[in-house]
DNA sequence: AAGTAATCGAGACGGTACGTCAAGTCTTCCT
DNA sequence: AGGAAGACTTGACGTACCGTCTCGATTACTT
């Protein structure tokens, strides 16, 4: 859809000030009613544009080995998230919904949760094969190797190589 | 200042949407032009309340175990981003700051720098007086504690209990 | 149009001071932004309510008489100047004329030049029936009778009764 | 005084819409408060600028000759109106004045009546000689010659040359 | 000569209006 | 019927001046 890449296009050109519903309709050759007839905001537009881009960044974790997997997950996490274009739609989503409860509402459902999955599955992985223990805290693992990832792409700015997701496992897995 | 303290207000009652210049200065009592003479932008009026009203939330690491140091201060840091009116001011600047470059830098400089500084306090302190050994990472092992924090609020919006925060320093000090 | 009425309203209540874009808005009950879609200033609103209500003032020379048409001519000329709220606007225009010389070209060409014109018919008209002779300076003419009309409306503020311009022709006549 | 000089010559420099207090107090190297210690408004201060500046700018009828008199009058009257500097101070608060009853009023005291004694001189001096006879109307003559050069130059722009201002005179004399 | 008042520059203040931008709603006209 | 075009109301933007108001710092006049 036309009106999607305008948005991709003015969010990584002009930043999130730059893109309106105006600045859109005009890019996408298309009128302002029917941006209105399909999407509710630019936020809405901008969240299906993340759906459409982001699908297929991650890849299912190989299952043999839990270092591997983390290794390989916080890189391509870091990478989506610092890297890619729908990394930046994401990180202005994140960002507006700091500002508006119905925007970090739909944050946490469309990405979020979803993406909370993606992040725990390498270590159901390893619980189902008995690499971790049953009783294992599936989410706090998962939170503490994810954290200090948003914590620099959303808030220090800096960035987020490999030798420091690796350094993250390693951490972990010395436990 | 009349005007921050609307500003602060303002945000409290009608979310950063409702922070406006024109509404600052209805609410302030004040000309537009007074704010202009002094402030740039509404963020940079939510800087300086946040310069105001921050000081003074962290209480120094006592300075004689890391345990101690650690569960307090990342209780304090749980509380101070959620629940706290300050709190509230950053986590609006954090969000406009994956918007705009120059509120990201402003934020880096006069938030995320100084309170890094008291993340790795309670580190510093145990290397100095032996608790930890001289060659520590401590900027990642602050990095570790807080990522997660910030996670919670920025991300997935869920509370940060002090059972979360105690959970990650115990993980952490189990290594 | 609203726009035009509610510009004369406020020009006939409140001076051209009180004539300002906002007044207008408000008192048509339309968005500024529309204003500004359709005219560039308020004086061009002006000019389009002059055109407006202008029309139609004066009447066509008999054709008969030259003194008969001078003299009815310059009453309605004093009239119209002097009594009428399009002639209200008129010397709002005059007088912005002398400060804005775009304004200044515009009234020459939408009122001066066609009043002009009407000015002079009288004299053209005896011209050509043989009442005058062939070389009158017409132009001179009509300056001569309507000039001390446009100095007591615009110059001194004195009313401009028809005993004043019955003198004028009179004298124009006794040559 | 320099703020009088100021006024002037923004006036010159950046037509009546450049004249603002600040740009007076600005340029005259005074502070606003003082201008509004000594003058009520723009206007005052070019009403106060055109009164240093008038002074002289028109001689005494000889009075020996009507003809010579009126001619001699009517060239110094075109040539202040449209080609001086306290000319133009005098068309721009000919302008206010058609926007201000309180600029009306004291232009009126200031420059028409001053001014229209002026214009009155050449007769009132040939009346008393006997070159006209006792019950003259001087104010009608006067406004007869005087109107034509004010038409030109607050209505139709045009420039008043001495063979218009004689046109009128050989005019008037002639009949 | 010192003390005191008037005057000055500088410029902050509460305001009004400016002209612009984008929002979201609506109507019209074309395919 | 749906879409492009674009007019509409609304409201905030950031700016320019308005006229008022403190501030010290000269001046210049008293005593």
């Amino acid at each position: 859809m036309a009106v999607l890449e305008a948005a991709d296009d003015l969010l990584a050109e002009r930043g999130f000030a730059g893109v309106t519903i105006e600045a859109i309709a005009a890019r996408a050759q298309v009128a302002k009613q029917t941006i209105y007839r399909w999407w509710t905001s630019k936020t809405d537009i901008l969240f299906e544009a993340l759906a459409q881009d982001a699908a297929g960044y991650f890849t299912a974790p190989a299952g043999d080995d839990l270092g591997g997997d983390l290794r390989r997950h916080l890189r391509e996490l870091a990478a989506f998230l610092s890297e890619t274009d729908p990394g930046a739609v994401c990180r202005a989503l994140a960002g507006q919904a700091q500002h508006d409860p119905e925007v970090a509402a739909r944050f946490r459902s469309d990405f979020v949760t979803p993406q909370r999955e993606r992040d725990r599955a390498p270590f159901v992985s390893a619980v189902s094969r008995g690499e971790l223990p049953e009783g294992t805290d599936v989410d706090l693992a998962a939170e503490q190797l994810v954290g200090p990832v948003y914590y620099r792409v959303l808030v220090t700015g800096e960035p987020v190589p490999p030798e420091f997701t690796d350094a993250l496992v390693d951490r972990y897995l010395a436990r």
